[in-house]
DNA sequence: TGTCATCGTGTAAAAAATACACATTTATAA
DNA sequence: TTATAAATGTGTATTTTTTACACGATGACA
């Protein structure tokens, strides 16, 4: 090493107490998370949204979040807010986008890491009691406090893409369902239509559900077979690279 | 609305100063953000790193980073961060994922937000005047400083999922470059080997790049000519969905 | 027992991905 | 100048995947 680099690396190695000192003293800023929680009821795709607390945005709908504790991982924050709004742990939870522009809270400077949780709506639905929480239907949410509708809208645009690649949306659904529920979910994630027979083919190829040999029970028609996602195979399967294309 | 409703929401309703408190005296935590800046040279790639200015992690490499400050952004923050080292405007930056695990820095709690940035390294090169900076083949980073090689790691796969649905490769060529560059810029990222034919006829198919009817110069057998990436073609295109696939 | 709605199924055509070989061009060295 | 080495440029046959599309069977309900 030259000596020139001996001398850069001494003034460029700070003590860990200079460093603390930063840390402690500058340049600190309140962190948020904040949880876009879906969930699939009546063949449609939902958000649990609250009443803003905020007087500045009475009447609007907002995400579910809080501030993150400075000894709280933020995975952690994130859990905390989803167990106490909706009950539950064990749920998916998936670290979006992180929105940090100056001045997009009335507060002061907020960071907000966002992230995109999918629960069964039948498991949690007792555990609503706040009053203030309601679930929206993902077609009529406008228009919500803060930036929070850009933090949606980003984060229900990587939910569509995401659902293609990985199997989340079992986790919308009972763990039985018919494969006219599973369709049903991906329309209304993707906002399409799908044919029934490739759908059924597509899954099928994949060789990833089980047949239960059970029936729906109380269809107002034919009903039609119950399955389950073998998460088991899935993890085993390590999927291959899909090829370049936009 | 429920009279037990707007008990509620008025219970929820803080006032403005009161989450203004929150926000200014309780749970604040210093943020900074980590730029994973790739290039491309000799066909092999590249990621810009420093040494580490902490003496616990002496002599390991670290990523470019620095602390936010209260009323910058946090993409403004990645791009101070990448002019001051690289001398560049201009780049391509993405971020990608924020760690905030209470214990990952020593010097207390410092939640970080990293970004992805894809340079050209012919346009810089001249600007890497510190000494402590230096380009590292991926291959050979191992070991990197605090929880470096995790957010690397983590870095790179986006990377690689992301090259093959964007154009972003072109960010780490010259503006012109022979078929042979741009595969051999596919095959380091993701690490694999292609079929040369198949190669040039998917992306002669795409129809996305300009055939501008030069050579290359001093390559040491016959040269290919020279292309570049049409991007106005490309923003014009909105890509349809892909198909699920797990 | 008839009607209605949905289930369950297969095939043909089109498109995309893959595997694969040889003549051409330039630089370089004999 | 000529021969050699190395990479360019090109096409086709095969397989795989995607798409489009229709009808008989089943169960609920009236």
């Amino acid at each position: 090493m030259l000596t020139e680099d001996k001398i850069t690396q001494a003034k460029n190695a700070k003590t860990l107490q200079a460093i603390q000192s930063e840390v402690e003293n500058t340049n600190k800023i309140a962190l948020s998370v904040d949880c876009v929680i879906f969930g699939f009821d009546e063949n449609k795709l939902q958000v649990l949204l609250i009443r803003s607390d905020l007087k500045k945005y009475s009447g609007k709908w907002s995400l579910l979040g809080d501030l993150v504790f400075p000894k709280e991982d933020l995975d952690a924050a994130a859990y905390r807010i989803l167990k106490q709004r909706t009950g539950l742990s064990d749920v998916y939870l998936e670290q979006v986008h992180t929105f940090g522009t100056v001045n997009r809270h009335p507060a002061g400077r907020v960071v907000t890491v966002t992230y995109c949780s999918l629960i069964n709506v039948r498991h949690h639905k007792i555990n609503i009691l706040d009053n203030e929480l309601h679930w929206h239907d993902i077609k009529n949410v406008t228009d919500l406090a803060f930036d929070h509708q850009q933090i949606f809208d980003n984060c229900l645009k990587q939910l569509q893409k995401r659902v293609q690649e990985h199997p989340l949306g079992f986790n919308l659904l009972p763990k039985k369902f018919s494969l006219r529920d599973l369709q049903n979910l991906y329309e209304a994630i993707l906002d399409i239509k799908m044919d029934r027979r490739n759908f059924r083919k597509k899954f099928f190829t994949m060789d990833l559900l089980i047949d239960l040999n059970e029936m729906e029970q109380d269809a107002p028609h034919r009903p039609g077979k119950l399955y389950k996602f073998n998460f088991e195979k899935y993890e085993k399967k390590n999927k291959k690279w899909v090829g370049i294309d936009f």
